[in-house]
RNA sequence: GGGCCGGUAGCUCAGCCCGGUAGAGCAGCGGACUUUUAAUCCGCGUGUCCGGGGUUCGAAUCCCCGCCGGCCCA
């Protein structure tokens, strides 16, 4: 600690020593409540129902962090927080005598537990009579300003647990993330699908197109890689008979950071065997649109300066034509040169070396995706930007493949699985020989033991991802995908240099 | 990777254009006050002005480099 800090946070620490003098603990081992602050405030409201205004409850016992302090000498207000909400303690230095005098030792940000009545003030709060007050936990470090709040973007993200404190909505969005999650699986258990974990650390990072994070096992003496992807492995559970598999956790992907991407990000991948992707497509707009509705009690939600309607059916629209109506044939542009010349046209810049897919990402990417605001699947992408998809019965240079955007951002990608070991051998081969002819760019990998698996015989399965962060983003109206991610990632403080391993 | 914007007290911000001893509110400290609600009233100013270099008699302010963050573009 910094001399200037010591320096501020010295009448803290003074008051710890005083505290620790008389014969306080500071940080007491366990301090059992009655009830958490929403509870009290309905038991009063029960009280009140049967004695009016006046009503005083038997004694309670609540917990929390003191938010506020109102003194007037020989009585004061406290303002305790707890997971709950708020309740207002009132100290009276005639009920607490020489308890009364821990007032002066306590700060804003110390976690107090007091027991009394409650009744209603004067101006009509319901408040706790303290008789007891009991110092939980002294807080060295001011909690940030009470009034303006904590608007530092960064330190919001580096001390997230000071921005839980300053800002209610902020706690509020991430309480609705958890209830999306909890839905989601309640969603896939409701249908029968089995929840499953499939290892983060892999031998070959396979199962889309993105660089990944590398690392070591010392023991084994041998490079891993940190999954982008758990495609692969939910597909080997399907070969081993696990006919409905879901997969919800963090993939990595190694890419830059902006408004919808952090380098680590959370994914909930299902298979299930003897579905298509039409039967996929008709699961997410279900999903999607009951998660909004159990979550926050309606479909419809805010998003930017848009009002987005998640209720199901949403428009399906394929890729070629969207593309069409941008002004790309890409049938008509079937070399590279021409669909180069094309997207400069549009104004869409791509080097001439670059591969097909990655022009068609870019054309998508900026003349399709943004005006995709309303719910919509894209659907059937040529094969060559779709290894692990099957193609479309009688027309091999699509598959059966669709992504679903919602305001803008891809948040589901999902195709009929391609189950043909032979086939499927071939497109990680076309993919390995792209890498090598285009080695600055991200294709999917060889997976050998994948390949294998479908050996064994894969049943027709209809596999989904879906980015529970951009979800999440739609669900909370949140334009950056940090505001829906509790601690993302940030450029590290402090030396460059690389920590030893 | 490029462009633009920002970094000043614990927090929220002003001061920067046009260089001349660093400010406000909240928080804090001392005092008054037994139903307050951003309590109020009186007194006190707490600082590596992001870091480094330069220009200048003098730099928070002007110039250069760097770090961190945000936005836009790639």
């Amino acid at each position: 600690m910094s001399d200037r800090e010591s320096e501020l946070l010295r009448s803290r620490r003074e008051k710890l020593e005083r505290l620790r003098a008389r014969g306080v603990d500071p940080y007491p081992p366990h301090f059992h409540r009655t009830h958490t602050t929403q509870q009290a405030l309905e038991l009063f409201q029960q009280a009140e129902a049967h004695q009016g205004a006046t009503a005083h409850t038997q004694a309670v016992t609540i917990a929390g962090r003191i938010t506020a302090m109102r003194g007037m000498g020989r009585a004061s207000f406290l303002d305790l927080r707890d997971g709950a909400g708020r309740l207002q303690a009132h100290l009276r230095s005639d009920i607490l005598g020489a308890g009364y005098n821990l007032l002066t030792e306590l700060d804003l940000g110390d976690f107090l537990g007091t027991t009394g009545p409650l009744f209603k003030t004067r101006r009509g709060e319901v408040t706790l009579e303290a008789t007891v007050i009991t110092l939980l936990a002294k807080a060295l470090a001011p909690p940030p300003e009470k009034w303006h709040g904590l608007k530092d973007v960064e330190v919001r993200y580096r001390q997230r647990y000071l921005d839980l404190m300053a800002n209610p909505e902020v706690a509020a969005i991430f309480r609705t993330r958890s209830r999306v999650v909890a839905f989601i699986r309640r969603f896939m258990d409701g249908l029968g699908f089995m929840e499953v974990e499939t290892p983060v650390m892999v031998q070959v990072a396979a199962g889309a197109m993105a660089k990944p994070f590398v690392t070591k096992h010392n023991a084994l003496d041998r490079t891993l890689f940190l999954r982008i992807a758990t495609e692969l492995h939910l597909k080997r559970l399907i070969v081993g008979g696990m006919d409905k598999v879901y997969e919800i956790g963090k993939v990595f992907r190694n890419e830059g950071i902006d408004l919808d991407h952090n380098p680590e990000f959370t994914t909930m991948e299902s298979y299930e065997a003897y579905a298509d992707y039409h039967d996929v497509m008709r699961m997410v707009e279900e999903l999607v649109s009951t998660a909004a509705q159990e979550v926050l009690g309606k479909m419809k939600v805010a998003f930017h300066d848009h009002e987005i309607n998640l209720a199901p059916p949403w428009q399906r629209l394929s890729l070629v034509e969207a593309l069409r109506k941008a002004g790309v044939d890409i049938e008509r542009h079937d070399t590279n040169e021409k669909l180069v010349a094309a997207a400069a046209e549009l104004g869409v810049q791509v080097q001439r070396t670059e591969s097909r897919t990655s022009i068609m990402d870019k054309l998508v990417g900026s003349l399709v995706e943004p005006k995709l605001i309303q719910p919509t699947f894209l659907v059937d992408y040529p094969v060559e930007m779709s290894p692990l998809a099957k193609a479309k019965p009688g027309n091999p240079r699509y598959v059966e493949r669709f992504e679903a955007f919602i305001g803008g951002m891809e948040v589901a990608n999902a195709f009929t699985e391609l189950n043909d070991p032979d086939v499927q051998r071939q497109r990680f081969e076309e993919q390995e020989a792209l890498r090598r002819q285009h080695g600055e760019e991200e294709f999917d990998r060889l997976d050998e033991d994948f390949l294998e698996s479908l050996e064994y015989g894969m049943p027709p399965t209809g596999g989904l991802g879906v980015g529970i962060d951009r979800l999440v983003m739609v669900l909370t109206g949140q334009r950056s995908i940090r505001d829906v991610v509790l601690f993302p990632q940030l450029r590290s403080l402090g030396s460059s240099k690389e920590p030893e391993a």
